[in-house]
DNA sequence: ATTCCCCACCTTTTT
DNA sequence: GGTGGGGAAT
């Protein structure tokens, strides 16, 4: 296999990666650890796709691969890869293997779904119900309140932490491994004085889940990493992978870290990929460290190969990123070299203010299309999911088809929470949270009847027969038997998946329609959701995978194109992670956006911004635009006030960076219509001669 | 006990 | 501009 042609078109840096440990093939490839370090648009998918294959084609079984991802996105994506290029690399006759390693390639998913996989099959070795359900972090909120307040601590004279904050610290010290006074000192210094109060929170918080069978986010992170505690445990699983490979290492916290080092403690068949210089995730406790003490915890050191080579962009792009991070104190210094050679210099655009920037960036991608870059082939990228308001606007308004990936989600909707809390009582009688939330969609019945409802319901172990003896309140009374009726019929298990969203749909319509405004919108959710079901085998997967993997595009202004029509990308940096695209636009390039206004204080933070800068950047093949309109919104002001800052040209273009850039200026008028230039120094005051008139 | 209405507060990034 | 919490009316 030493001469296939599936390496052929592989770079030597790739090629050793690819086929790191071939020596030992025989021994099914069982090498010592590795560390590829890939630069941004180093072919980085690319490498790990080939050594999946490659692994394959030299025997191991796909079966026996843990392929670990950071989105779902990346897992199908790798894994379409890999299938392409075995089928290639075999000859045509055998053109159904290929489709068969896809297929065997199972154990492909990020750390939460493979989790989810594993508990539920080891659920009865660790006192676990394989029934459990897994909540999304609006819901965990939700419980979190929930015990907040039983325990009274939302009434303190002095304010309780709220239940967002409540929840990122646990989250935060969940997945560090920090005590909580370290957590609450280091990350949320102004919440320390409640920590006793915290600590109590926490456990009511953990025993409430257990009681209803819950899992969280960090509870899959952390039953898998307790159940890889267990040395038999451990064993056993680890022995079921030959190859462990994950990919954007660089955003793995200290949770997922040891449970890798714990299903490979001395690193043979482990092969990890990252780049220092787009960790971004450290607000969601991502540790660096990982991947730069990766080689040293392992004896023999793991083998290092560095990716350097980059296919994406053209050299001026990577000019402007590489200066960017040549000022970042502490890094993996790295120098981006493109395959690709000359191109047109970035460009940095000045603008008046918000409005004027989305007539400039509309028109440049009007402009970009005619000259045969599709929308599809662009993307606007911005720091947060609200920077994109005014444009979508503008874009909304000359009719510009779009997708928004990252911000606010479909299942974030109240109405689309209340159907699917019927769904998940159904699957889990057990979680009170969603039965909490049901029963409250009845006229009357409030909060004090539900907890009524559910005590009754908890004294007969969860069995929904209970519901039939409950005595509601006369008011409530019809409306509660029709409740019940459909819970039953959705408990029994002889009912088909098919159709049971629709059933809920239909009991759900009268209680929508009195509880929102604008029901017909919220209805269309629905719809959309219920088409959304039928892709799914079961009830459980359905709501397990919707929970972990939510469809996160949106785009209800300009309505929702059609799959292979044209449209343009908006989305936040963290959700363009991985992506490229001909030409990227990047809004709200000034201080208070890179960096955030919230990241200042810390330079760890501040250096995380520039990262997620660079990351922007590195997007780009062709074309990058950088915008910087000169009158920039702060968020978090006062209600009502016109608060702006003027002219802060975000820190990080220094001089030396800006020579990478071509720099313009452009007035808000001259987009209107270039025939109007030339009257420069003729104003008039209007206002004066109006006020002079009297 | 529920519901409705008003007021204060806060506004990042995501599996 | 939306949401969550508190208080008053039903």
């Amino acid at each position: 296999m030493s001469t296939a042609s599936h390496l052929e078109k592989l770079n030597t840096a790739q090629r050793k990666a690819v086929t790191h440990g071939e020596t030992l093939a025989e021994k099914g490839f069982k090498s010592g650890p590795l560390l590829i370090v890939a630069g941004a648009g180093t072919g980085k998918t690319d490498t790990l796709a080939h050594r999946v294959a490659h692994l394959v084609l030299n025997g191991v079984d796909p079966a026996r691969i843990l392929l670990l991802t950071f989105t779902r996105r990346a897992a199908l994506e790798m894994r379409r890869r890999a299938r392409d290029i075995v089928r290639k690399a075999l000859s045509e006759s055998l053109g159904g293997v290929g489709q068969s390693v896809a297929q065997r390639l199972s154990w492909a998913g990020t750390f939460h779904s493979m989790a989810n996989r594993l508990l539920r099959h080891y659920a009865r070795h660790l006192q676990l119900d394989p029934r459990f359900t897994v909540v999304d972090r609006g819901d965990s909120a939700d419980l979190m309140d929930a015990v907040r307040e039983e325990l009274g601590l939302a009434a303190k004279a002095e304010r309780f932490p709220r239940k967002d904050t409540c929840l990122a610290i646990y989250s935060y010290r969940v997945n560090t491994q920090r005590s909580l006074k370290d957590t609450l000192e280091q990350q949320f210094a102004w919440c320390a004085p409640w920590e006793p109060d915290l600590a109590k929170l926490y456990r009511a918080y953990v025993e409430r889940k257990q009681r209803a069978s819950i899992l969280d986010y960090d509870d899959l992170l952390l039953y898998w990493h307790a159940m890889m505690g267990e040395p038999k445990l451990a064993q056993h699983i680890g022995e079921h992978f030959d190859h462990v490979l994950v990919d954007e290492y660089q955003d793995t916290n200290r949770l997922q870290a040891e449970i890798l080092h714990s299903l490979k403690p001395d690193g043979a068949g482990l092969a990890v990929v990252g780049d220092d210089a787009q960790a971004i995730y450290s607000f969601r406790a991502a540790a660096v460290e990982n991947i730069l003490g990766f080689p040293e915890r392992f004896t023999p050191r793991a083998e290092v190969v560095t990716l350097a080579q980059n296919y994406r962009s053209t050299q001026p792009v990577l000019d402007a990123a590489n200066a960017l991070m040549a000022e970042a104190p502490r890094q993996h210094r790295k120098h981006l070299l493109s395959a690709r050679g000359a191109g047109a210099r970035p460009r940095l655009v000045t603008v008046d203010d918000l409005q004027v920037q989305a007539d400039f960036v509309c028109g440049e991608v009007l402009r970009r299309r005619e000259a045969n870059v599709p929308l599809r082939r662009q993307a606007v990228l911005f720091r947060s999911a609200s920077h994109s308001d005014t444009l979508e606007v503008e874009l909304a308004k000359r009719k510009i088809p779009f997708v928004k990936y990252g911000g606010l989600k479909f299942l974030e909707a109240s109405h689309v929470k209340d159907l699917l809390s019927v769904l998940r009582w159904a699957d889990n009688p057990r979680n009170t949270l969603a039965a909490f939330r049901v029963i409250q969609l009845l006229q009357g019945m409030g909060p004090a009847n539900a907890r009524k409802a559910i005590g009754e319901l908890e004294a007969r172990q969860h069995s929904l027969e209970a519901l039939k003896d409950f005595a509601a309140p006369p008011p409530s009374a019809v409306e509660w038997r029709k409740l019940t009726a459909l819970m039953l019929e959705l408990a029994d298990p002889q009912r088909p998946w098919a159709g049971q969203v629709h059933l809920v749909r239909e009991w759900y319509r009268p209680h929508l329609e009195r509880i929102y405004e604008h029901f017909h919108t919220r209805l269309g959710d629905l719809d959309q959701l219920e088409l959304l079901s039928s892709q799914y085998p079961s009830r459980e997967r359905f709501l397990t995978e919707l929970t972990l993997d939510p469809p996160d595009a949106t785009s209800d202004l300009a309505g929702a194109p059609v799959v292979d029509e044209d449209y343009l990308v908006l989305s936040t940096i963290h959700s363009a992670k991985g992506m490229e695209w001909d030409t990227v636009y990047l809004l709200n390039v000034v201080d208070g956006s890179f960096p955030s206004e919230f990241a200042t204080g810390k330079p760890e933070l501040i250096e995380e911004e520039r990262r997620l800068l660079y990351v922007a950047m590195t997007r780009a093949q062709n074309d990058l635009l950088l915008v910087a309109p000169l009158k920039f919104h702060l968020t978090s002001q006062p209600r009502q006030s016109d608060a702006h800052v003027y002219g802060g040209r975000s820190r990080f273009l220094t001089d030396k960076v800006l020579k990478a850039f071509d720099s313009s200026t452009v007035r808000g008028r001259e987009l209107d219509d270039p025939a109007l230039e030339g009257a420069e120094g003729a104003t008039v005051d209007v206002a004066e001669r109006l006020k002079s008139m009297w």
